[in-house]
DNA sequence: CAAGTGATTAGC
DNA sequence: CTAATCACTTGC
């Protein structure tokens, strides 16, 4: 996405975790619930999906089935690409390696924030784009993170990421 | 390891 | 209206 400045700030997307709208007790449209926050999971995919959390973070999703159908996909990791003066900036004096790995820090160091919810991933505001192809035996499966809450759907390996690759978070 | 932070939500 | 919760990070 651009900065202030009109220069990119990108990164590698190197961790994801899949929430699975109103059967995933994890999910913030478990059961249906449909509110003002949640509402934009609702809507076709291909937008932003942000919120805010803990009281000073911000979240950074990709909304991913048809309309009416609550399905995200939670950006966890980016490697940084592009701008990573600027982010060094936002971040101020972390060592680059954790500039990105977390989502509430790659929002940070992005400059992403509720204005971009909603956003249409393929316009000129935030957008995702083809950068290069990874095999699927680089990529590893696990448990997802923080959802203590959710019972019988802790477990459920809905968290992805490139193996080795030392921006995915703790 | 625990606190901090405030929007959001559910429950009166 | 009020109280509890939280898809996290940082600094003890």
């Amino acid at each position: 996405m651009p900065d202030s400045n009109g220069k990119r700030v990108s990164g590698k997307i190197v961790e994801v975790e899949a929430y699975r709208g109103p059967e995933d007790r994890a999910s913030h449209a478990y059961g249906g619930r449909r509110t003002k926050r949640t509402e934009t999971m609702y809507r076709t995919g291909g937008v932003a999906y942000v919120y805010f959390v803990y009281g000073m973070y911000y979240q950074f999703n990709v909304v991913s089935n048809v309309g009416d159908v609550p399905h995200a996909i939670l950006v966890r990791a980016l490697e940084p690409v592009e701008g990573i003066e600027t982010m060094r900036e936002r971040r101020h004096s972390h060592p680059d390696h954790n500039l990105t790995n977390g989502p509430g820090k790659l929002c940070i160091a992005m400059g992403i924030d509720r204005q971009l919810d909603g956003a249409d991933l393929l316009g000129d505001r935030v957008w995702i784009e083809e950068y290069e192809s990874v095999s699927t035996r680089r990529i590893a499966k696990g448990p997802r993170i923080g959802i203590d809450y959710a019972e019988a759907w802790i477990d459920k390996p809905w968290r992805f990421w490139i193996k080795n690759n030392s921006y995915v978070s703790r």
